[in-house]
DNA sequence: CAGCATCCCGGTGGATACTG
DNA sequence: CAGTATCCACCGGGATGCTG
């Protein structure tokens, strides 16, 4: 809270929390930042709505990921609190993925991106270059 | 529409296009292509609100920032239909540069993604590892 | 089955200098 | 003022091979 000073709504909808142009940017850039990578949707999206799947199970259903990347992806996931591991003690063993509450959450967030993806023909987003 | 079959609601709030997982997947995908870029949200902040600035009032805005880079991400936006560029000709050159309309509506759905990342504490996002 | 280690390549973004 | 041009460092991500 040290560096802008103008401080007004930023982000209409906001009510609760008031940003600073600052504090909005980066906060929307960790977010981008957590999502960011390769595989993180794909992955995402295998998860949404509560569903549990092995590594196996992604690796199967994401063509063209390795296990690297795989797994890379969802430790990151995990360790930004978006993925929940867990891990079965047996032989062979049994690694399960799912969501945290909070990652579900994410869901409708990823929708109004859709959505306003979507308004790209019906607002003119292509006028070409203005002139004056 | 010939590569997965499964087309249930993965976004449950839409409800005019219906998503496939792959459709919807790269569907962010493209968007956070976009917006991808290390001075896309600066810029996009600071013409929110339908301000109009020119490129030597972002560039003082804007510390850090090397013109190359500037002019690059402002190009890549308008490419892309969410900034416009107005050129006055004059001696000396005089450059403006805005949200298009599709540009403007962005601004919820980014606070949409804010409201997310500001319940990570209030939702338990790290529960540590879970145990079966 | 699930995961780690290593090597390598390409693209993105940064610094710097020049121009209409 | 508003760019363009060049050169370079970094690292995300792919291929491949090994382990508990």
């Amino acid at each position: 809270m040290t560096r802008t000073h103008e401080k007004v709504g930023y982000l209409p909808e906001s009510k609760e929390a008031q940003h600073t142009l600052d504090s909005a940017v980066d906060g929307v850039e960790q977010i981008f930042r957590l999502l960011e990578g390769r595989w993180k949707f794909v992955i995402l999206f295998h998860l949404f709505g509560g569903k549990l799947k092995r590594f196996s199970e992604l690796e199967r259903a994401i063509p063209g990921v390795s296990q690297k990347m795989l797994i890379q992806q969802l430790r990151q996931l995990e360790a930004d609190g978006i993925v929940r591991r867990i891990v079965h003690h047996q032989v062979p063993p049994k690694v399960e993925y799912g969501l945290t509450e909070w990652g579900q959450a994410l869901c409708p967030a990823l929708d109004a991106l859709l959505k306003w993806h979507a308004q790209r023909e019906r607002l003119g987003a292509g006028e070409g270059r203005a002139k004056a």
